[in-house]
RNA sequence: GGAGAGAUGGCAGAGUUCGGUUGAAUGCACUGGUCUUGAAAACCAGCAUAGUGAAAGCUAUCUAGGGUUCGAAUCCCUAUCUCUCCGCCA
């Protein structure tokens, strides 16, 4: 959620900053309501103070003995015009919410304009690996070497699904444990949330009401979590923290849910887009002023978790138009697929500012003002595990088709080097 | 799944029987001050959130949403959550 004062104050200067993610938004007919729902509000409120100051007056006027009936029979014709303009004044409210809560958040001034074509590579760790073989996709490699079965996932799942087999389920399993351990040792806190949640938690997170199709939805109407951001930006919702709290770091495993329907599948085989993945995620609350820096740690930290693992991947700073809607920037970690020839996003690390924070209300106690200001949030993946594998079998196959274990993965797995 | 109890400020906890200046007693926590070499203790003061206004103030909020009423924390309906007992169960 923006800040309605700022576009109150500045409609012009919001506009320019949507602009830069391709995102027209004229505020004219938004003003002139907002403008409307003020009038409105004073002229209601001042009916309702005239409700409360005759209405304290009954009980002293009946001890007295005196008639209240005029005075009643007047007070019920004011009291039904309260209630009439305030129905009235709901409807304008709820105008207001849905046009507010549909706006992105905005990119921060150091995010260029446009789309995944303006995209800066930041940096490269490794180089490209070569090969004086044909290497295989990663489909083949988890296949051949009975890591993945593909053909059971979609017998007991559909299409979108996998099963990790033996020795796949072992090096999916490490690499969680590696993260996790990492993280530990960083002295973030483990946290395991529900896989369930309810709407308000997909609101906060600023995925819906706008992308309530992508999730999977329950019965009971809670919906399955497409990433874990979504229950770990949810615990101080409506909340009120002490400064000397923040900032919290936290990280949580969860596997991720998402229905990708009409996405890339034919084109993206194996495991690059499935309906279920897992994901370790990162997470911090902060004040303002400290939010840029844990964006930078963040993003160290995932970088450092690809780099312990040897591959070679590029660090990019997201243009504008390629940048979450609740986001206001964002840093990927792309890591090269020699099979298809491309960087492939296994992590994605985003600072929301006070966006996610303000549709959630949660804020913190500024020690100098004494006042409630919006906290920040920021989110990392730390890592997406299903799509580091691909990644590892492609990138450290050997030409008689076995596999070498990176070396942080090697003592949860057993082995240095998988073979068939 | 069945039966019952409950939800009040940062926390604990009155108020709900019998609707009337109750945004809410009290305690704890927190903040400032007095005292002290310093600290503790004691004492004094302050301390919910949001909207609106230059301010005084006004308006709303006692889980949420409806209703009754001149007036609702208090009465009625619905939803959500929590707890207890029974059943079932990893």
């Amino acid at each position: 959620m923006l800040d309605i004062k700022l576009i109150r104050e500045k409609p012009d200067y919001v506009t320019k900053a949507l602009a830069k993610r391709n995102y027209d938004v004229n505020f004219d007919a938004f003003l002139t309501l907002d403008v409307q729902r003020k009038e409105m509000l004073i002229e209601v409120e001042s009916l309702k103070n005239k409700r409360n100051t005759v209405s304290r007056q009954i009980p002293q006027i009946k001890k007295e003995g005196g008639d209240a009936k005029e005075l009643l029979a007047q007070m019920k014709v004011t009291s039904d015009q309260i209630k009439e303009m305030d129905e009235t004044l709901r409807g304008i409210q709820k105008e207001i919410d849905t046009f507010m809560s549909g706006l992105p958040n905005l990119p921060d001034d150091d995010v260029v304009a446009g789309g995944k074509e303006n995209n800066e590579v930041l940096s490269v760790y490794g180089t490209m690996p070569s090969f004086d073989f044909e290497p295989k996709d990663h489909v083949n490699l988890a296949t051949s070497l009975n890591l993945i079965d593909y053909e059971r996932g979609a017998k007991l799942g559909g299409n979108g699904f996998w099963i990790y087999t033996g020795m796949g389920a072992q090096l999916e399993w490490a690499l969680l444990n590696y993260f996790i351990s990492e993280h530990i040792k960083d002295g973030y806190e483990f946290m395991l949330p529900p896989h369930m949640l309810n709407y308000a938690c997909g609101y906060t997170a600023g995925q819906f009401p706008k992308f309530e199709e992508d999730v999977f939805n329950l019965e009971e109407g809670n919906f399955m979590l497409p990433t874990s951001e979504t229950a770990l930006v949810n615990l101080y919702r409506d909340e009120i923290l002490k400064e000397d709290d923040l900032p919290k770091r936290l990280f949580a495993y969860t596997p991720c849910y998402r229905r990708e329907a009409g996405s890339y599948r034919a084109e993206e085989r194996g495991m690059i887009r499935g309906h279920q993945f897992n994901k370790v995620e990162m997470f911090a609350f902060t004040t303002p002023e400290q939010s840029d820096a844990l964006h930078q740690e963040l993003t160290k930290k995932a970088c450092a978790l690809v780099e312990g693992l040897g591959l070679h991947y590029q660090l990019s700073k997201l243009a504008a138009g390629d940048v979450g809607a609740a986001m206001a920037s964002t840093y990927d970690i792309e890591v090269y697929l020699p099979s298809m020839c491309i960087y492939k996003e296994v992590s994605s690390i985003s600072n929301s500012r006070d966006y996610q924070a303000r549709r959630g209300m949660m804020r913190y106690k500024n020690k100098d003002t004494k006042k409630n200001d919006y906290i920040h949030t920021l989110n990392g993946s730390g890592l997406a595990t299903s799509r580091i594998l691909p990644a590892i079998l492609e990138q450290f196959q050997n030409a008689d088709g076995s596999v070498n274990v990176p070396k942080p993965l090697q003592a949860f797995v057993g082995t240095d080097v998988i073979k068939a």
